[in-house]
DNA sequence: CACTCGATGTTCT
DNA sequence: GAACATCGAGTGG
């Protein structure tokens, strides 16, 4: 299980006939891609508490410097660096009391990242039911706050390097289902709201919200 | 240093 | 569907 991590994700990418509505250069982007690809693989966090884990089945595409709803589109900051590392790494960053985990896709100097929204609940149940401090499965993962908290990732693991750290990916599920592409969740009008850059397993009720 | 604002979640009505 | 809790980053003095 260990093994598979990232790149195991990247290689599955297929381009689909479903994204006809975006613009042309969106295709060229491997973020997009990468969002795609990562429906349906396993996220998994050892901690010292234990094990938890669970298949994405939500993700948002953040796409550069001219996308203006990326934290990337005013320029290289402290925050948004992590963004313009190497593919691989985690970019975390703090939205009110909550954590919300990227993971940096393209290649160095191009501030790319895809969102993890909801985790269908697999591995360590009961360890993130008692982080969230409920038992409801629908509930443990659906949001990305809410399963940086299940799975315990914090700040702590920004820049975390998904090829070594205990943060990683693994490989795909057997569930798979046809993809949704809608616009993304939670962004002001003028920030691209417009955009289908976000993606999730039309019929899992785990996703974030219809 | 003081202010503003979220790629959110929970708790109300 | 709306209010609000709450904190790190960004921005402008």
């Amino acid at each position: 299980m260990r093994g598979a991590k990232w790149s195991n994700a990247m290689s599955h990418f297929r381009i689909s006939g479903a994204d006809s509505s975006l613009p042309r250069s969106y295709y060229l982007k491997a973020t997009v891609d990468a969002a795609r690809a990562l429906l349906g693989h396993i996220l998994v966090h050892e901690s010292p508490e234990g094990t938890t884990g669970g298949i994405i089945v939500e993700t948002e595409a953040y796409l550069s410097q001219d996308d203006p709803g990326c934290h990337a589109s005013i320029g290289r900051t402290r925050r948004n660096d992590p963004m313009f590392g190497p593919p691989g790494y985690a970019y975390v960053y703090g939205i009110h009391r909550c954590a919300c985990l990227n993971l940096v896709t393209a290649p160095e100097g191009v501030p790319e990242a895809v969102l993890i929204r909801a985790l269908e609940p697999v591995t360590g149940i009961e360890l993130m039911q008692q982080r969230r401090g409920l038992l409801r499965l629908k509930d443990l993962c659906s949001g990305p706050g809410k399963l940086t908290q299940a799975l315990g990732v914090t700040l702590a693991l920004n820049r975390a390097d998904l090829t070594v750290q205990p943060l990683y990916v693994g490989a795909a599920a057997v569930t798979a289902g046809p993809v949704v592409a809608t616009t993304r969740i939670g962004l002001r009008p003028e920030k691209g709201a417009d955009l289908p850059l976000r993606y999730y397993f039309a019929d899992n009720p785990y996703v974030s919200r219809r």
